[in-house]
RNA sequence: GGCCCCAUCGUCUAGUGGUCCAGGACACUGGCUUUUCAUGCCAGUAACAGGGGUUCGAGUCCCCUUGGGGUCACCA
């Protein structure tokens, strides 16, 4: 029998910043799709407003997929045969289908300026209905738009809306039908001659043959326009299928600007973009493998799985129509898992990445560098901790993955290995801590410290198993659990109570630091 | 506000008329393991928004209400 043409799918972002959570999900499902089904998977770039370009966003766009490792098989860099994947370089294929609809009567010149516009719709906002582009009558001739454009007149082209009820067939949600009287002639071409969003993109999905849209469910309202369009050019109507929207789990829709808004009340800010999650220690298949269950689930209780275990699973049908939470709590333990079972030269691979990225000046803070406008950041403690960290061989690195096992981001394994990057001087004896474990008892944890640190510092070579003896000879010597040891020894090389396995820390720390650290720490006891 | 979409534990979800006093996961609580923190293991709390129908039987189908969301640009 007729076998169904090849799937064409496209991910179309626009290139105003990073890649954001929600355009991550939409590629991938597009992605997976496309695996799936020996289908083609186009990037294009929708650069059509040049007051929202923001410079170098496409390279940060293409880093962010390379990064979850969702590769496009028509696009930027990668070239293809339908070609160019930039709107921008398309302009006379816009013009040209602009003409047509022109000539044939589906479309007209519109002389409203904005600022009538503007008007316009001030006065007609209380009708009912709302304001609605009125059509005018008659219809300015192409004669009559050109002149005025001649004329100086910022001069639009609108496309004439079929007075007719449009239906979408969507792959997710059903039918849905939007009446006539919602639909206005909406703009196609801007006065300065370059085409809106969904002229280009009904041009560009027809020119490059995309047969199946995969989209947030924000653009469901933009379908009919497209539709409309299809039909008066003589397109073909790809499928649709509009995904369910992810939310906050404040029940807002996750975006850039929640960021501005943590910043200015003093929070840290929110992970929203695909450079947020790798900046903070998220491992991209980690990332995929929630995202994927963001309105979609196999339909068993499996909730693991790789990229490929994704391809395999996933269909269309599945995909669910109600708006998702995106769970941070989830994630992170999505993160802590996937970190155990990714193996460890991959997780080493990912680790450096982080260090890599954050050990960079924080250029990367803000989504969009314009909108936190707060001058240029600090360099952060932590990307120090970071340029420290990455001086460590593989084999220290590794050490230090395993013994912190656990940790549910590198941001987090970089706070339990930090002491070992800091300075013998920076080190703050936290109060509580000190108290707790040395003053306690009338300083029985002193009493510990010192007669450890009298057996370490005999101690060659500083090993884990001669730091292990050493300790164990002081408990036996003066019936001490290691917890009562090990303790001091944590407040002294760390400031407080908490540290990767004592051994360790202390070998790791090198025999010098720790026995500076110690001295350090006993002149915070008081004379009593 | 108009139009459109949606509605199962706090969250992500399974459930496609009977096998559901509703299953899994995260979170939470308790216990065990443990040199600290974490991890790991075990157990527990927790949901069909409300009201009408249809049906022998409804979480599952229909209607209404309520609630949530999307969209109403010379942005995409």
């Amino acid at each position: 029998m007729s076998t169904s043409p090849p799937m064409r799918l496209r991910f179309a972002p626009s290139p105003t910043g990073y890649l954001h959570v929600g355009g991550a999900r939409t590629v991938l499902f597009n992605w997976l799709l496309a695996r799936k089904n020996g289908g083609t998977l186009i990037l294009r770039i929708e650069d059509t407003d040049r007051a929202r370009h923001v410079e170098d966003s496409v390279k940060k766009i293409l880093a962010d997929l390379r990064w979850l490792g969702l590769t496009w098989d028509e696009g930027p860099e990668v070239g293809g045969a339908y070609g160019p994947y930039f709107q921008s370089e398309c302009l006379p294929h816009y013009y040209a289908a602009v003409q047509r609809l022109l000539e044939c009567g589906d479309a007209y010149y519109a002389l409203e300026t904005p600022e009538e516009l503007a008007a316009m719709r001030e006065r007609m906002k209380d009708q009912p209905g709302g304001f609605k582009y009125p059509r005018p009558d008659p219809l300015p001739t192409i004669e009559q738009g050109l002149a005025a454009r001649a004329g100086g007149r910022p001069v639009v082209v609108r496309f004439r809306m079929p007075g007719t009820d449009i239906r979408v067939n969507d792959d997710i949600l059903g039918r849905v039908v939007l009446p006539a009287a919602e639909l206005e002639d909406f703009v196609i071409q801007k006065s300065d001659g370059w085409p809106t969003y969904h002229f280009a993109c009904v041009v560009d999905d027809e020119r490059m043959r995309i047969t199946h849209v995969l989209r947030g469910q924000e653009h469901l309202m933009n379908t009919p326009k497209h539709i409309a369009l299809q039909k008066a050019l003589g397109f073909n109507t790809p499928f649709y299928a509009h995904l369910p929207v992810i939310f906050n789990m404040s029940g807002s829709k996750m975006s850039k600007r929640d960021k501005e808004r943590a910043i200015k009340r003093g929070e840290p800010p929110p992970e929203i973009d695909v450079h947020d999650f790798r900046a903070a220690g998220y491992l991209p298949e980690a990332v995929l493998n929630f995202i994927a269950l963001l309105g979609w689930n196999p339909g068993d209780d499996r909730e693991r799985f790789t990229l490929s275990e994704l391809t395999e699973a996933f269909t269309i049908e599945r995909i669910g129509k109600t708006n998702a939470r995106f769970d941070r709590e989830k994630l992170l333990s999505f993160n802590m898992d996937w970190c155990g079972r990714v193996g460890e030269a991959r997780l080493l691979a990912a680790l450096k990445d982080y260090l890599t990225v954050n050990a960079r000046p924080a250029v990367n803070a803000g989504s969009e560098p314009d909108a936190a406008g707060a001058g240029p950041p600090p360099a952060t403690a932590s990307a120090t901790l970071a340029a420290r960290a990455l001086t460590f061989g593989d084999d220290t690195l590794r050490r230090l993955l395993a013994i912190c096992a656990g940790f549910k981001t590198f941001a987090q394994w970089l706070g339990k290995v930090a002491f070992l990057f800091m300075d013998d001087d920076a080190i703050e004896f936290d109060e509580k801590s000190v108290r707790k474990v040395l003053a306690a008892s009338n300083g029985a944890g002193y009493d510990a410290l010192a007669g450890v640190a009298d057996r370490l510092s005999v101690i060659d070579p500083w090993t884990v198993a001669s730091i292990q003896a050493a300790i164990e000879s002081h408990m036996s010597a003066s019936g001490l659990k290691l917890g009562d040891v090990a303790q001091p020894l944590r407040v002294a090389i760390t400031g407080a109570t908490v540290s990767p396995p004592i051994f360790d820390s202390l070998e790791l720390l090198g025999k010098e630091a720790t026995l500076n650290r110690i001295r350090r720490c006993q002149q915070t006891r008081k004379p009593v």
